[in-house]
DNA sequence: TCGTTTCCTGACCGTATGGTCAAGGGAAAG
DNA sequence: CTTTCCCTTGACCATACGGTCAGGAAACGA
């Protein structure tokens, strides 16, 4: 009955594939939505049998399941740099830098976490109640210290955290509209950095910490 | 050949059909996305048979897009107040203001405009291109004209315009989040006055304006 | 080499979906 | 009243989808 260990090339192999079927289906999730996602779509762009993904996933929502919590995790680790700080000028600077990072490195994942919360959170409604309420509480309390410090002037820390969540991950949700605006072009080196640091210096200044 | 007038009466049925069976869509949609909902999730909601949602609309796809459009032109009209302001704190307050109030009274539509730029607007991409590129060269000369009149720090227009849509849109698109992050309860009138005075503030203060 | 376990996949199945259609109901026009 | 046209809808269809499975290939351990 127990699980026989697996010798370490059939475990590498495990991995290489496990890893490869989700990079594709948080790719057709993304652009699809799970509803317009087809199983086929994501074995098609993995270059595999569609049997074979039911192999490593049971169902086409184990597979949406394991994607979200991935991009889910990425962000949380990604959030460390806001710890540590000495205060917002510091701590808020570097987050923003980081998600800003990620929305132009991750733009799939950004989007599929927003098309996973518009839709009621059905698969990581646990996480949000637990991981997610955990970690804003602490950062909340993080941005009152430096209130109580007169670091920066009073605002509800939970809104300023919602202004900086829309403000970069907008240029990766909204990424297509942004581009079309921008004369159907992505944005440039220059034109990330432009952005970045005005939601810096906007935000930074807006809540008298600059 | 020609399109024989209708009676009154005939018309006025017709319309009303046409707006519960549009309310119904923009529901689903926003809900579902365009691959999950389905025809027959409309017309339950709208307590009609399927095929009589097939005569008003000939494909999904045409349903669809009527919704998109409609969204689209009350956001065009809601941004009128951007005009004819003095100068930034009014003309940007009252842009934030009226784009927060649409967010608590049509979340749904927000929701539905955020999927579908998030899949690279397919149905609506001609009208980015036209209409919201305008749109946005127009306001982004009158922002500008606000910085050279000294009335506020220089920015870099576009991007204030993306910051101004992410923070508002956020509360819809993101409103299952900031729900449940607000202990699983919507946010009071109360919390909603905070959140639309702090993004003003922030934001206001943030370009200089005040 | 041989037996065992893991992995792979073409063919298949039940279901649900978007869309069609023909027949009927009912208001307006004559 | 009769005719015409718009509207309604239950029944139906073809397709595409998620998921299954049996049988074979490949890798492993002894």
């Amino acid at each position: 009955m127990a699980q026989q260990a697996r010798s370490p090339r059939r475990l590498e192999i495990r991995q290489q594939k496990v890893t490869l079927i989700l990079q594709a289906a948080e790719k057709v999730f993304a652009e699809a939505g799970f509803g317009g996602a087809t199983m086929q779509l994501i074995a098609d762009l993995a270059d595999l049998p569609k049997a074979n993904l039911h192999y490593y996933f049971a169902t086409k929502e184990d597979l949406y399941r394991r994607v979200v919590q991935n991009i889910f995790e990425i962000w949380l680790h990604a959030a460390e740099v806001m710890d540590n700080a000495l205060g917002p000028v510091e701590g808020i600077g570097a987050y923003i830098d980081a998600k800003m990072e990620i929305s132009r490195a991750h733009p799939d994942g950004s989007k599929l976490w927003a098309y996973e919360v518009m839709h009621g959170a059905p698969v990581i409604q646990d996480y949000l109640e637990t991981t997610l309420r955990d970690w804003t509480t602490g950062r909340a309390a993080l941005i009152q210290r430096w209130i109580d410090q007169g670091k920066m002037r009073p605002v509800n820390p939970e809104h300023l955290l919602y202004m900086l969540w829309a403000t970069t991950q907008h240029y990766a949700d909204f990424g297509h509209q942004v581009e079309t605006l921008n004369g159907g072009k992505p944005l440039s080196d220059r034109q990330w950095r432009e952005a970045k640091e005005q939601v810096k210096t906007t935000i930074l200044r807006g809540i008298g910490a600059i």
